[in-house]
DNA sequence: CCAAAAGTGTTCACGGTACACCCATGC
DNA sequence: GCATGGGTGTACCGTGAACACTTTTGG
C-alpha cells in the first residue's frame, strides 16, 4: 500500500470493444476472464491505466498485450462511471472502440487471460461488469458513424471487391442496398483506385479489386467534401 | 493522507464547456481560478469526482455550486488525459458540454471562483490547463450535432420566433441561411408548435411564437424519421 | 410616412431510387 | 453448358437552392 492521497480516488481502467468482420457477420473480441470476479465469463479487453500513458496509450498496449493486436483503427468511445459497475471497488473505465481487418491479424490469447475470440455481435450477450451496456454503446457509435465517415475500409483487407464494401455497409447497417446505386455512389466519390487486378480462385467472374486513397480522401475533405454513405 | 492503494491513481475530474446564445454570439460560461496553478486565469467550471457519484453527477453538482446553474441539457464530450495536462500531478478529466438559455438562467459566481461570465467563444482563449483545447473539441462537437438531433432549442427560450431560430443556426454553424428555405424546411418538419401568440414592445411588426414539441418528435423518431439541419 | 423585420411561392437542377439483363469464369 | 456472381444505364420523382416583393407595426 505504497500510495497514499488526500481524498479517495476512483481506479481508472480501459475497455476496448474490437469489432471484426467476417464475410457476412460483425464480430467482437472477447477475452475469457480468469479470475474473479466474474471468473469464466467473457469480456472485453482492457486493463490499469498507468501514470505515464494517456488512456488510448493504455487501450493499445492492453490490446498489444492481450491480444497481439497493433497499428489498429482505435477511437474514444465513451466514459462508464457507474458507482458500482465493478462490484470489488470504484472502478471508473473509458472505453474504446476499434476496427480491425480480420484478414490480416492473427489473434492470440495472451498468457494472463484464459482464451480470446471473435464472437458474432448477435451473441454477445451476458458479458462481465457493464460491458454490454459498453458493446450496445459501441454498436450505435459505428453505426452511426460509418455512415458519414469512410472507417469501414479499416475492417476490410487493403484490397478489396466493391461486393465486398457493400456487403460491409450491409451487415454493419442491417439494410440491403441496391448494386448499381451502391457503386455508382460510391466510384462516383472518387476515392476508390482501381487496381486494375482481380481477385484469384474463385468459381466465378473474378472481381476488380480496389483500395481506398486515403490523401484523397483528406485533400477533398480540404475542399469541403463530406463522405455519406 | 488517509487513502492509500496499491498502485497509483490519476486524480479524476469534471469540466463543463457551458455554452449560451446572446442574441448574435455564441458565449461560453468561465470562471476564474482563485488560487495557484493558472492563478487569476479564465477556466472551465469543474472539479474532483466524488467516490459516490457519477461523472455526470459530479459535472451537474459542479456546475449547481459554482454557477448555479440546475436542470441544464448536458453530454459527456470526451476525456483529456494527457499525463501532463495538470502541472501538479496526473488528473484525468472527463469533460461534458451543456447547453442553456441564458435569457432564462441569471449565473452567479460562487463563493469558491473569483468570478464568472460569458464570453464570445472566439474570443475565449488562452485559458487554463488544456481548457482551449477542451473549448475546441466541444465547440466541433456542437457544429457537428446541432444539425443532425434537435439540441438547438435547448439554447433558446421556450417560445421563439423563427427568426431566432435561424439566427441561432447561423451562429453556431457560421453560415448564412435562406430565409424562406429555413422556414419551409423546419416547419415541414412539423415539430413546431404554432403558439398562436406574438412577441411584444419590438419596433416592428411582431414575429409569431413557436415551442418545440419534444413529444412528437420521440414520436416520429420511433418511426424512423431523422431530424437534419 | 418611414424604418424594420415578418411573412410568403415558384422555378430549376441535381441526386436518390427503382429496376433487369448480359458477361466472364470455373467446374 | 450451367451455375455463380460481376458488371452496367435509364427514367422518374422529390428535395435543396436560388430568388423579391408585400405586409404589419411602432415611432
Amino acid at each position: 500500500m505504497a500510495y497514499s492521497y488526500e481524498y479517495p480516488r476512483p481506479a481508472l481502467t480501459v475497455d476496448c470493444v474490437v469489432f471484426g468482420l467476417d464475410d457476412d457477420e460483425l464480430k467482437v473480441l472477447l477475452i475469457r476472464r480468469g479470475g474473479e470476479p466474474y471468473a469464466g465469463r467473457w469480456a472485453l479487453p482492457g486493463g490499469f491505466v498507468q501514470m505515464d500513458e494517456t488512456t488510448e496509450d493504455a487501450a493499445r498496449r492492453e490490446l498489444q498485450e492481450e491480444t497481439g493486436l497493433e497499428r489498429i483503427f482505435l477511437e474514444q468511445l465513451y466514459t462508464f462511471s457507474d458507482v458500482d459497475r465493478d462490484p470489488r471497488e470504484r472502478v471508473v473505465t473509458v472505453a474504446y472502440y476499434a476496427l480491425v481487418k480480420m484478414s490480416d491479424h492473427r489473434v492470440q490469447a495472451a498468457t494472463d487471460a484464459a482464451d480470446a475470440g471473435w464472437f458474432a455481435v448477435s451473441e454477445a450477450h451476458a458479458l462481465a461488469f457493464d460491458h454490454d451496456k459498453i458493446l450496445d454503446v459501441a454498436l450505435t457509435r459505428l453505426r452511426g458513424k460509418v455512415r458519414y465517415q469512410p472507417i469501414g475500409f479499416e475492417l476490410l483487407p487493403k484490397k478489396f471487391t466493391l461486393t465486398q464494401l457493400q456487403r460491409l455497409y450491409e451487415v454493419v447497417l442491417e439494410t440491403k442496398l441496391d448494386k448499381r446505386n451502391f457503386r455508382k455512389k460510391i466510384l462516383g466519390m472518387d476515392l476508390l483506385v482501381d487496381l486494375e487486378e482481380v481477385e484469384k480462385d474463385v468459381a466465378h467472374r473474378a472481381a476488380r479489386l480496389y483500395r481506398f486513397d486515403r490523401t484523397k480522401y483528406r485533400a477533398l475533405v480540404k475542399q469541403g467534401f463530406t463522405f455519406e454513405l
